[in-house]
DNA sequence: AAGCCATCTTGTCAATGGCAAGTTAGAGTG
DNA sequence: CACTCTAACTTGCCATTGACAAGATGGCTT
């Protein structure tokens, strides 16, 4: 009704995939419907399908996003292995509902091709990162270091961290990751 | 706790709670169903309602016997940080469908009184445990232990660490935990 | 101008969560 | 033993959802 074109939306799978964010970052993932995707964006119920097949269509292509945004925010915290620890953390609150459903392969088809190219550009950033910093045991020098900041970021944003760490997740997260490497 | 009488069923709360961890150890949290655990005990599909009120109440009950497995499993794991930890991943792995919705708040009611006073129970016995280890800043290191191990556990069960890892989770969380407690 | 076809719609179905009202089995009480 | 009381469970219902099928629309190519 209210938008200017009639029949042709002009941009409805991006419109779909960004309401779909805004509905997970409010109340999480399992709060997330086609049907109200839809409505959002001012189409039929069935828009949808066409452009995601099914509603694991939609988040395959969310998760395909989310490893692409995560790929751009690791080569943009430069070279430093703490920078791009925090980074790390950085991303998965500033884009929480990406980061939630690219961890979860229940939800979507983490064999996609698309997701699996941009979680390999991904994971090659992060080992890496680890890779320039050690010199011993780059593989459980990297492990460590992808658990630490998976690890704090889940906690963050699942809320089980206790207030006392403050209000700033980065700088809590730069505080944890020195630790692991002083 | 509150043990039902034995009536049509016998232990209907215990046998959905136990349903309900067979079937996300399957197929994973969203593919719980109310009706679905309910054909699987024989009772019908509002007997559920009963016991739970609602689909978050069964998961408040589940989160809520995590938590206290989760107690139990650090306590057997004795004076030993490293173990500790160990057994932090241990327990995610024997318990993947009680750790996946104890760290998911939005599926269920986090402040519960019986949630609560598990938890606490269970964070007491992290941070004693890693107080006991390290003089300096028990904060920081309490929370870099708890990050590394839940963030090891997390993306074990998500399926997102490479093969070249190995079989054993155990195994390979204690080589990680000792990188951060040498 | 004509037709193709991606895009979007309407219509329908089974499954689900949740509510309301009724039924039953056994415990408690006299 | 008869009676009541109530927790445990049932049947019935409704709105919502995901998925599918078939039709409508309009931009684009030729």
């Amino acid at each position: 009704m209210s938008q200017s074109r009639a029949y042709h939306h002009g941009d409805l799978r991006r419109a779909l995939l960004d309401a779909a964010v805004e509905v997970m970052a409010e109340s999480g993932p399992a709060a997330l419907s086609l049907r109200d995707l839809a409505r959002r964006a001012g189409v039929s119920h069935a828009a949808p399908a066409h452009h995601f097949g099914d509603k694991a269509g939609l988040l395959t292509a969310l998760a395909a996003q989310g490893f692409e945004l995560l790929a751009e925010a690791l080569r943009d915290a430069g070279d430093d292995l703490v920078d791009t620890g925090v980074a790390y953390v950085g991303f998965a609150v500033r884009h929480r509902a990406h980061f939630e459903v690219m961890f979860r392969p229940d939800l979507y088809r983490a064999d996609d091709p698309e997701v699996v190219a941009a979680r390999t550009r991904a994971g090659e950033l992060l080992r890496t990162g680890v890779a320039r910093r050690t010199g011993r045991g780059p593989d459980v020098d990297a492990l460590a270091a992808w658990s630490i900041v998976h690890g704090f970021a889940t906690l963050w944003l699942s809320g089980a961290l206790p207030p006392r760490v403050g209000p700033d997740p980065e700088a809590a997260a730069r505080t944890v990751i020195s630790r692991l490497f002083p």
